[in-house]
DNA sequence: GTTTTGAATTGATTTAAGTCAAGGGGGTTT
DNA sequence: AAACCCCCTTGACTTAAATCAATTCAAAAC
């Protein structure tokens, strides 16, 4: 068994309703992984057997339409799980793609050594249905955005929403911004036009990777244009 | 009690797994709630105690913008489950507001009971654990269809289903056009043109309330405009 | 049967975002 | 330092879909 951090997995709600000796049943099948750079965990379609936590880098989970475009579903960053709503289907089959956009290490860990824990714990059933619900209520809010609202807003939706992770009005983009745009649904163009304007009409300023914004309790308000 | 249908519960995965005496508990706070159309079930926002299943009728599951455009999420029809998603979290509110689009009779379970019996049985756990993992695979391709795919392609797609479901070639259209346009996050103008198109193209004909698709297995190659 | 009402269609126009193509940096390699 | 690469930006143009407005249609109400 490699060396693997359990404090870690202890603060993660999809273990730590675990007892110490179920823990380390869940460590005896998990592996540390280690992505460079643009290389590819899994491709959708194929087989899942494993679900993973982040431990360092960034993982894009996206597909790819007919016309070759990609979405980026989600960004899955440090101590993120991702994978984990496959292993209830009967065949499970991972429904996106995965890559590191940077240099990466994640735990991976085994589906059917997991579920067998599920089955004797009610804790951590119930831990995971509250972290599927999340997951829906989340994908229910991107697919309002994606309907509902226009691409600024959604920039100006995502800015407010990294500020509020890093608890700051400067922003520091460590991923492309070729990613943020597909994350976003927009052309990397398109994305860059809206940070022009929101730059022209001194919401934010942008100065290489950093993002500053000026009046963040105003900032949502300005989702559509004047 | 209410005279409520052992039989439809019991086909019903979401309760399928209960004993005999544990199906009769969640009976006892069961209630038969009938909508006319137009009737309002939930809003949005509302404190959620209750999950539904359909009998009779469709249930529209929406959400509003800012700008007052309205974005149906799913349409819940004979012997669907909604809101199930929501037990989880822990001030349980409805992400959605939900309304009925024509005369329509629910079961109305109380959450609180289900709770209950969930921490009672695995298999229950399991069977609402592969639910959700559903919806979520359901939502991620509704981001797909939304940001990689074309209003005529959702339109096909829609189609394709539909027809898929009741297992024919020729689909009645039970709901207003308004409806579908909105479930596929489109204007009505917009999808009126669009199977304008493809009465043209001769891929479908439509006469009232009735669509007939010429050539299924060629339609979802239309997709793309040629 | 005529009137009324809302739904659906059609037409004309606008708009947000995509596409295609050409430049500008900024950093890395040699 | 020069050359290279890649990311990002900018510009010109196209396109899918929304909007606004008018009309047709169909079913319900009288």
């Amino acid at each position: 068994m490699p060396n693997i951090n359990k404090s870690v997995l202890l603060n993660s709600h999809l273990f730590n309703p675990l007892k110490e000796e179920q823990v380390d049943r869940v460590l005896s099948s998990t592996r540390e992984i280690h992505l460079g750079e643009g290389n590819t965990l899994f491709r959708q379609g194929d087989k899942a057997n494993y679900f993973y936590l982040v431990l360092e880098g960034d993982i894009k989970l996206f597909r790819i339409s007919a016309g070759g475009n990609e979405k980026i579903i989600e960004i899955a960053s440090k101590y993120h799980t991702f994978a984990e709503a496959v292993m209830f289907l009967e065949q499970p089959h991972y429904p996106v793609s995965a890559e590191a956009i940077n240099d990466s290490v994640l735990y991976r860990f085994n589906i059917r050594t997991y579920l067998e824990l599920l089955s004797q714990s009610r804790e951590l059933c119930f831990a995971l249905l509250g972290d599927l619900s999340i997951r829906l209520r989340r994908m229910l809010n991107e697919i309002e955005r994606l309907s509902l609202e226009n691409g600024r807003f959604r920039v100006i939706q995502y800015l407010d929403e990294v500020a509020d992770r890093s608890n700051q009005d400067s922003i520091k983009l460590h991923i492309k911004k070729k990613i943020i745009a597909s994350r976003l649904s927009l052309t990397p163009e398109t994305l860059s036009r809206i940070f022009k304007e929101l730059v022209e009409e001194e919401i934010i300023s942008i100065s290489g990777k950093s993002i500053t914004i000026h009046d963040r309790s105003r900032l949502k308000g300005f989702g559509q244009a004047e």
